[in-house]
DNA sequence: AGGAAAAAATAGTGATCACTACAAAAATAA
DNA sequence: TTATTTTTGTAGTGATCACTATTTTTTCCT
């Protein structure tokens, strides 16, 4: 018989709520960059002292591991939303970079994307790896929809996409307002028409 | 009359070299971000004590100043080497969009570009607004080039331009090869042709 | 030789960095 | 009530940050 866990916990209930935490934590990461933020400050936001951080996530790349989690799967979602939708590459390509345009221009306080731009000129070897490691993941991705609908060279287009969405999360970051951004992004989709 | 100034100064020589400074400065900065960059790293590069910086200097800033001027005029060179020299917006946007894929890749320890994402991220606010600044201008010598070759619209090529530049800097960054970057920025000027 | 001038190095400043040893607090179980 | 368990907060660690007051060195001029 299988139950689900209805008896309170033993010790100290917990005032620290992960999924509130990370979220805390991504729009940090996001707004100013992964080493602009300090564990000081991350601690305050979150409402407890640090010590209770370290023993949730283990480090301060734990915590961005958990952010850029929550991140992937609400914030960049825009990119598993559209792309599926796409019969053609071209539909692929400039529906994506739409969305991108639209996605890093919602909020002034977090432009851009987290995962391209979050831990740029960091100094943390590790946590600059692990967003890399999901932008590669997000390139695996994008290949294999381009490869579904049939385009000639799907590695080429993903990797494509992806160097445009940095053009956009970078100019996003530097202040170019949504409508600019929505007109580069059919300027970037209109060779392969 | 006016005469060049041939008797030696009255105190101890100087070690430092402005230029020198200024080179191992940009070098530091365009390879890992400003702000990863420590004064004491400085320092030892240059190979004078803190004190002698900020003599020559004022502050890091200063420093960035200088440095971000020696890039425009020499690694940053390619744009005003290659827009005067073309006849149509096409050509001019294909034209710029190539040598900065080339300049870009031109170094594995310094890719992409030190004034557009030299500075992505830093807590330093006025380091951010120079290089804004110098990107602005940027874009404003990109708009009157394609004014000259009577382009429709020159401002909105001129930060699409500039939009398209910085994922290249960017993708650069992230590791993203010569051959696949040129390609890439043959993408984004066909929407033009 | 001695004074003046200019640039150098010495040796720090307090602030902030990520991180942690330890103990107090708050709950349940016996 | 006492023990156990879990999470919390206190109070630090040494390292590094940009920056500087002060002194020492090195030169030219008188």
């Amino acid at each position: 018989m299988i139950t689900t866990k209805i008896t309170k916990p033993r010790g100290r209930p917990a005032k620290l709520d992960r999924e509130k935490a990370a979220e805390a934590a991504m729009r940090l990461f996001w707004q100013k960059g992964y080493d602009s933020v300090g564990v000081a400050e991350l601690s305050e936001v979150i409402g407890v002292k640090p010590p209770s951080l370290y023993a949730a996530f283990g480090n301060k790349v734990g915590l961005l591991r958990e952010a850029a989690a929550l991140y992937a799967r609400r914030d960049g979602r825009f990119v598993a939303d559209v792309a599926p939708l796409a019969a053609s590459a071209d539909v692929l390509l400039s529906g994506v970079l739409k969305a991108a345009a639209e996605a890093y221009t919602i909020d002034p306080e977090t432009r851009g994307c987290l995962i391209l731009d979050g831990t740029r000129n960091s100094a943390d070897v590790e946590a600059r790896t692990e967003m890399w490691r999901l932008r590669q993941s997000t390139r695996d991705y994008l290949a294999a929809e381009f490869a579904r609908v049939d385009a000639d060279a799907p590695e080429a287009l993903a990797e494509y996409t992806l160097v445009c969405m940095t053009g956009l999360s970078g100019s996003a970051r530097d202040g170019v307002d949504r409508e600019t951004l929505l007109s580069c992004a059919a300027l970037m989709a209109a060779g392969r028409a």
